[in-house]
This record gives C-alpha cells, structure tokens and sequence, in this order.
DNA sequence: TATTGTTATACTCTATAACTATA
DNA sequence: TATAGTTATAGAGTATAACAATA
C-alpha cells in the first residue's frame, strides 16, 4: 500500500472487522431515521417478531434466542409490555410460567412495522442488485462462524 | 416462504440488517476470546489506530473521525492514557489543545495487537476465499449509505 | 464569538448474583 | 435439585448541557 513506516499500525484499512462495524453503525443510524417514530429499538423488533412468529414464547427461550442474560430479556419484555403490544398469560398447569402473547395493539404495530421493515430493508440495500443482496447475506452468514 | 400467516411477521428471516448484526455480535465475542487479554475494546483498539497513523491527532479530530461525541472520545483517551499506551502533548501557540502520542508502552502494545489483529482477521474470514473476503468488504462499503 | 477540553449528569444496554415460587 | 421469573446492583458506552480557558 505505502511506505509509510506508519502503515503497519493501520489496522483499519481493508479490515473486515472494521467496515463490518461501520456498516451496522449506518445501518442503526438510518433505522432510527426511518422508524424510531415507531418508539422500537431492533431489539425489541427482533423480540416483537419472535413473540409473533414463535410458538409457545417465553422470557427463557426469547434470551435464548437472543443470547442475551434473563435480566436483559425481562428488561425488554417489560418494555414491551408497557408498551401495550404483548401480554404474559397464565400457564396452566405450570404457575412459574407464562406464555408471551400479542396484543391487538401489538397486531397493528406488526402491521406498522411490516411496511416500515420493507421500506428501510430496501433502503439499506439500495446501493446493491437483487443478487448482490443475497450475495452479501450468504457471505455474512459464513463469517465470523464460532467453533 | 410458507403458508403460515404468521410468517408476513417474520422480519428476521432473509433480513440483511438481521445477518449484518447477527454477524457483529459474532464478531464482537471472538475479539474478546482472541484479543480480549490485551485489555482494550474494538473502539480502543480503533483509536490507537488512529493515533498512531494519523499526523497531529487530538481529542476533537478522533471525536469526529469515530463519529461519537466529545466527552466519550475524552473518556476513550482517558483510558488509553490511564493503561499508559498514549500521552496528551502541550501544543506550541495554542494552550487550549494538545497532541495525543504513543507512549514506549503503546508501541509495544501495538507490536503485539499489529499480530493478534491479524490472526483475528484470518479467523473471521476463516470461511471465506480471498476473493470473497474482497467482495465482502466491497459490498458491505456499498450498503447503508447515508443520502 | 468560536473552539478545545472538561465536568456533571443521565440514559440504555448488558451482565452477575442472590432471591422467590414452583416443579 | 432444577427451572422460570424476578430483584438488586454494577459496569460500559453513549449522549446532552453547562463550564473554563483560550483563540
């Protein structure tokens, strides 16, 4: 790249790791831009579509699903649920339990949610082709893979 | 996709902001297994970065290049000075300002991180080609822009 | 007036540890 | 004993607002 005897302690340039993490900045930024008036974080949307498309949803499984600590995972299905948009409901059978469910205000932010998701997915790609979306998404899944 | 109704909630699914997270968090865990024992974070390992290579780096200018505000770039630099790796250097005609500059210790630090990046980089692109590790980079520089 | 750096403060997200109720 | 959920607490990271010193 450069004489500059400096260079070798660029550890910015042509890294991974580096322009990875400028990307999800960009990309948290325009999801505030876009759909912070929805009063949602990504995680709580992650949460929100999990409850909607999980079976049996609960505040273990969800931290599980988001490798998150209990505490955090309770911290957001509180959040949720001042929100108004989930409900915990009674667990026959098994009283330390409850069931995350929907509510009808939850529905309809789904429905919010679905059109603005749309919106700020295209955004976000909107500098690559249709191929090169799925490109990047297979690259990204097989990067960084533990074990 | 499917059938399911349920699944016009599913915004995780083929989600590139999805995968671009999912791949940070991944990112994030295997800098603290492999590099986490020389006790600095990404961001830190960022700024020493660019106090080393850039020319006459001080708090505001690293304020603006991380694109955060000024008192968490003074915290930043605080810490990098605490673990003895940078000092603050009186400027001639302007006593407001100072210079940040390695210190013996931050050379040597950055000796040992210029290897242990390396590694890092290797092993987050493990699964990938040289050639798609480019692509990687070239597409991920093309997704999220602002305007 | 504008800029550099600082202090004070607060909010969010995350974590661990200890607790309760129940199984 | 083990599990689901909770509470208390602490730490890291970020932000804004107000300030001092200097230009």
């Amino acid at each position: 790249m450069s004489d500059d005897p400096l260079a070798r302690f660029d550890f910015l340039t042509g890294s991974l790791g580096y322009s990875l993490r400028l990307t999800q900045v960009r990309m948290y930024n325009l999801f505030f831009e876009m759909i912070g008036d929805l009063g949602l974080t990504p995680a709580r949307v992650t949460a929100l579509s999990l409850i909607a498309t999980g079976d049996d949803m609960n505040q273990a499984k969800l931290a599980r699903s988001l490798d998150i600590a209990g505490p955090s995972a309770l911290k957001i299905v509180d959040a949720l649920e001042a929100a108004g948009l989930i409900c915990r409901l009674d667990v026959q059978g098994d009283r330390r339990r409850y069931v995350l469910a929907l509510t009808a205000t939850g529905r309809a932010k789904l429905e919010q949610l679905r059109v603005r998701m749309a919106e700020y997915e295209d955004r976000i790609a909107a500098g690559l082709s249709p191929a090169e979306r799925e490109q990047l998404i297979g690259l990204l899944n097989r990067t960084a893979l533990p074990g």
